[in-house]
DNA sequence: TGTACATCAGTGAACGCGCGTTCACTGATGTAC
DNA sequence: TGTACATCAGTGAACGCGCGTTCACTGATGTAC
């Protein structure tokens, strides 16, 4: 394992551990046990380092939709929507990172392939399941998987926000994805 | 006006001219022309008057849904989806604010009030639109529209993150809003 | 009407903090001859 | 086998920055008597 990749790794577990506030150059470099400039010999600053790490979440979440059960096409993407936000959940602060443009360099030339990879994949699931569904006929498929991405995207966000309504009524996540899947699936 | 209502309100122009990262208690001070340490004769710190800015942002966003055309109850909910969006696409740095934990107090009540308010009038919306909608017959109306809400929230989330979907495909907010209410209310 | 006091928004210098980044340097390792 | 050199990860002191916050103070305004 090289050093860069160690300094990922480590950048991803203090993520995962502290949080995003925690995930700088020096906590980072303190966190893998080097001194505070060893991460600058490896990386051209911060912002190409968290590009870096929000790279391997978009991986992860890529090797998530390829160890989706066998199943009908419908059984698949409704696991793969599942899996979307489980990932989020289980992952809050990476899934934050990954999404804060201020924070990476969105146009990283990685990033971009990674997270076009798992919309790729995500709308090749949809495509497959296009057989019998209620949306409107010769809707494109990707425009299917980017609304539906973006319904899921949204649960994840608000619910990490602090709950998916307002004060007087709490869903919860798995309550509100069912009506989500029910309205895009039937 | 008061000094405490202007130095919101000078905050709240100075996030949509120059965004997120700008609004500091020294940024906001400055823009309204008095000393550094004037905002916190009316604010306990940078966090309390984030929240009120926050606290705008819903408000302002309550307003529109008041605004909303007469209309048959599914226009109404359309309608609504519409401003949702637009509002964030027309505000992006005070949507991204307002759902920033770490820079607001996500427990004030004004803050939270506000927000349940939004829901509350989208949650009514939706439940006068309840009669023929294509949903599995029985689910709560609240639950909907969380379901819903979240869908357009990740919708304006993604676009302003940098598009719905991956590098070869990129589809107008619009196109996907319209698959959205689609798969919604059919 | 005048005096004494209280209130309070605003001032400006200062403090301490953590940050990203720079830079000359060290020390280990590999390589050419 | 030995010497000279190049490479390169890591070191640690230092720089400059903007930040939130503190604090003694000013000056205007309102109020009690």
């Amino acid at each position: 394992m090289s050093a860069r990749q160690r300094l990922i790794s480590t950048a991803a577990d203090l993520l995962t551990g502290s949080g995003v506030e925690a995930v700088t150059l020096r906590g980072i470099a303190k966190a893998a046990g080097v001194s505070h400039g060893a991460p600058l010999r490896h990386f051209s600053g911060r912002a190409e380092l968290l590009s870096a790490v929000a790279t391997l979440g978009f991986t992860q979440l890529l090797e998530r939709g390829a160890q989706l059960p066998d199943g009908t096409p419908r059984e698949r993407v409704t696991a793969a929507c599942h899996a979307y936000v489980d990932f989020a959940m289980k992952n809050p602060a990476m899934f934050e990172l990954m999404f804060r443009r201020d924070l990476i360099d969105p146009d990283e030339p990685g990033l971009v392939a990674a997270s076009s990879a798992v919309f790729d994949t995500f709308a090749e699931l949809v495509r497959l399941d296009r057989a019998n569904d209620r949306l409107r006929p010769g809707t494109d498929p990707r425009l299917v998987a980017a609304s539906l991405w973006a319904a899921l995207h949204g649960l994840a966000q608000l619910w990490l926000w602090g709950g998916l309504a307002g004060a007087s009524f709490a869903p919860s996540p798995e309550s509100a994805l069912a009506v989500t899947l029910d309205a895009y699936l039937g």
